[in-house]
DNA sequence: TTACTAAATTATAATTATTACAAATTTAAA
DNA sequence: TTTAAATTTGTAATAATTATAATTTAGTAA
């Protein structure tokens, strides 16, 4: 089965008519697992799509994330991001480079609250803030991220 | 001590001169543990304060998170919050208000970890979605709660 | 096929949080 | 008192997202 087809497969197994433009946004996300931003996707998508409408890739996101088709993050101040993972992971954002990794998490209670006194959980985000090697070795970090992420 | 002396003190402790302004954001954080938004900072203090600008509480609030005053949390899609409160603690958002409320944590490995592999953690954050008592009882949050967060 | 309806996509404009910038004011120092 | 530095302020710019309405596409009944 190709990529296209597995794209298609799970719109539909998420109750999502898979029209071209979903299943286009939906394959970039099954084989690119960079937690892409809505302009991500639009750039990607749209060399090969010319037509294709950045209020299209707003929609659909608004669609897949109602869907349980995506995980919408928010680990970064200026864009929400996107994972077409929605297991129970972590995840860590780089404040030299703005990479987005995925953590993963040992069985944490705190993690699998449904119910923490009369509140009812529906989601929970772990996210760790920091710096990679790479941006450490250039000397990136040496200082508050705050201030940095400018 | 006043609360005006008391935030004063805190700003010292933390080495940033005690401005009015400053002043007068530290004490509204200080007193209102509701982790405002910056214009919910400027909407409180624009009253007593009418020369204050909007430029400015963003600036403070800017200084503060680098200074370590203040965490700011991405918990709301729309808008930065800051919590001068900055002992470990997670974050709740009732979908249906859009309250903020501390949770505590309790000794949580995944909470504090300083490196996971190559990279260093600056900052933690855990953040859980739902609804809120009074929500529930109004019926908000029988839905996903993305569509309703519009 | 044709006509009709609903759904999906699109382009454009509007909204809104935040930042950039430069002028004005205040504070601190000489 | 003069000067310099820091802080505050108003205005304009930026940029992510949403609203809106028109257009296109897909689906269905005659």
């Amino acid at each position: 089965m190709d990529t296209t087809t597995e794209a298609q497969y799970h719109l539909l197994r998420c109750g999502i008519k898979p029209s071209l433009q979903r299943i286009a946004i939906a394959e970039y996300l099954l084989g690119n697992r960079i937690h892409p931003t809505a302009d991500d996707i639009y750039n990607a998508l749209c060399v090969k799509m010319p037509t294709l409408s950045k209020t299209t890739v707003y929609n659909t996101m608004r669609l897949f994330a109602d869907q349980g088709v995506v995980t919408s993050l928010m680990i970064d101040d200026k864009n929400i991001r996107f994972d077409i993972d929605t297991s129970c992971h972590a995840h860590f954002i780089c404040c030299g480079c703005n990479k987005v990794l995925d953590i993963p998490v040992d069985e944490s209670p705190c993690l699998n609250m449904k119910q923490i006194g009369d509140l009812r959980i529906t989601e929970t985000h772990l996210y760790y803030k920091g710096y990679c090697k790479t941006c450490r070795s250039k000397n990136v970090g040496v200082v508050c991220p705050e201030s940095i992420n400018q």
